[in-house]
DNA sequence: TATGAATGAGCATTCATTCAT
DNA sequence: TATGAATGAATGCTCATTCAT
């Protein structure tokens, strides 16, 4: 008995090792050269199994990247929650958060990238989940409610901490929904800028940047 | 002679006709799948002509893609020309160039998101320019040198904007270049907001949210 | 070990026969359809292989059938050499030779055709081995230096027996190397006719009418 | 009536001009480019026609092609007869034979190569004369019979300059039709010796050398 | 369990030929 | 008549996924 729940869980311990292995290969591959140019060949090599071996850990190639994207918004949820419980003033928590989100969308490139702004490649993602393999099928997949809700916790944190500048006094009264919305806008726009740049910035130059302008608008004098 | 030079016009006018119904058929669907999921067959279908009548008016997909592409930028240039050029506060020009990009963004749907944010695509897009088909083939493909100065030139709008406002005394003395890149930013991003949707806005909405941010940021009383 | 030594020297041979069994349906098609009405789904259905396997075991159409080639030179290398060593006169040698040749041409039918005189398909063939895709790609692409090889110590197997066949006196005091080109010439013309043929020659007809052609051509001292 | 019968005649006359200059253009190409890499465009654009105009002078690609090899048939039978008639030994007359041929062949290039020694090309071609559009299309259609005539006509224009030779004692007594057989096999083959060359040959060098070869083999009385 | 091998479905592109003016 | 435009039918090749051991 004690042997084969040792046994089991060296197995199981294995299984989940493995797992990780794929999907650190996958999310290095991913990062590089996006959805449709990663190739489960690519995937394979990488992580040093076969290309079977794959299907064995998971369903398809969609499952991994839908994996890969689960585990890190729970790790950002983790890091956000962190940062709201810090004790400082909401604006530095909104600092710490942009710097925190840029470190991440650098680290993940075109997985965070593709999950919210590849449209094409996420409908094929999220219908090899479901069924619809007909010709008709779905231009508008669902999202798993689990991401669903992991997203909103992840907005709900930005929302709370501007709610609380808001409460103490350090915001203006504005919807703390809608300026959580444009915090993420303004980050997700600055950093995915598409093909042509025309200045490259370092985190800390984004950081200051962004802080400024959403902080403080570019109007001169404001009201009172 | 009056009657050939009809008659040749009437032909050049059908046939930028036709590549014009080829384009369209082709934005309506590029804009509903993206660019992988699109076929040449999805295009040739809506435009009603045979897939090797597309090869008559376009070397490739990618090139259809890629006139998409640079004649929605033109538009767009000219527009916020008529935009920059109008008398009114630049305050106000502002307000209308988030008015008119987001009716941009919405017509053009994926095709902006795609030249934008989609890499994968884009890679994919811009290597069959060149002849790269190597397995060595780079990820990051050169952008043809005439988009580059069209986005620049749009770029640049908003920047001269932005200046002009600075210049009469509406906004704060800011980067005009590091404003106009979080302007576009935080429009992008709004627009662009992944498949999770927490609420949705209508155009004017969005209009005076992301003026009301972008102009007085959310902190309370600022200085001076 | 052993066990697992045998395990995959099987496999080793199974994959080898699968190759050979690719390269004999392929040698079949192409022998009666030449290269260019050849399919790779006419191929495939031949072997009974899918088509996406073809390409596990071969890079391209182009490469089957140098393959082909390859191992059709490198089987009558080995044969004119077992002739060229045995123990009979210089001019049963070249009897045996001619022998030898019709028989293989008669196997190969078009394969040897194609390579030998196809130039259209061998500039298709050849080109798709290098990266030269552009529109102004040369007309006269490199054999590759193996086969050059290949057919250059056939060539001089032929030499060397009708060289033997002068040094020994058997034959005129002619230029080997000529002789060796008219040789191959006349057999490579006698078989390749072209669609219009008078007549029709057996085997043996062949071999007696060529072995008498060429060698009184040659013969030292002829008849009275 | 007068009139109208030269306008007829005018227009005649234009319609074989400029069936002629498509051919031209057209035995240009195909010599360059063989039968399968040469496409109706490249006939269009090298004749200085449209590529709908070639189909009102010629019914299909493989009509051009075979109008060439008749009208190249024509001209050769011609040249021989030529010869033929000349007054001088059967051994001169093969030689001036021999000269021709290799011009002949020199001018047409890949022309006569095709006919002769592209059996797939050839299905092609005659595939299409006939109705035989079908699946399960004959790999061995039947050659015109005008075609078969002229090739008869050339090849016993040969045998009778042997059979000459044979008759005035400057031969030995071979089979005349073998021996045109072996001669035209000879000139074939040497002059399509595929894309592997040790040696190149000029004309003059080819005609002293299968004279050298054919005359000593049929001979009758041969040196010491 | 792990994997090498096999495959079906798909896709961009080409080209001889026909159509409409 | 001459032609620019349009097309149907092919075809080589790829890739996520499954099979057999």
């Amino acid at each position: 008995m004690v042997k084969k729940d040792l046994r089991t869980e060296r197995k199981l311990r294995r299984l989940e090792e493995n797992k990780i292995a794929i999907i650190q290969a996958a999310e290095k591959i991913f990062a590089q050269k996006g959805y449709t140019l990663t190739g489960m060949d690519d995937i394979a090599e990488e992580a040093q199994f076969s290309k079977a071996t794959l299907y064995r850990y998971f369903k398809s190639k969609s499952e991994i990247f839908l994996e890969i994207i689960f585990r890190s918004f729970e790790e950002s949820k983790k890091n956000m929650m962190v940062i709201q419980k810090e004790s400082m003033s909401a604006e530095d928590k909104l600092k710490e958060v942009i710097s925190y989100i840029i470190s991440y969308y650098r680290k993940k490139q075109n997985i965070a990238r593709i999950f919210m702004l590849e449209k094409g490649s996420m409908i094929k993602i999220l219908r090899s989940g479901t069924e619809e393999k007909l010709p008709h099928a779905s231009l508008h997949p669902r999202i798993p409610a689990n991401f669903k809700t992991k997203m909103e916790e992840i907005s709900r944190i930005i929302r709370e901490i501007i709610q609380e500048g808001i409460d103490n006094g350090e915001f203006r009264n504005v919807d703390a929904q809608d300026a959580s919305v444009v915090f993420g806008a303004m980050l997700r726009g600055f950093y995915f800028r598409g093909p042509v740049r025309i200045k490259e910035y370092s985190k800390s130059d984004i950081t200051e940047l962004l802080h400024g302008f959403f902080l403080y608008g570019i109007k001169k004098n404001t009201r009172a």
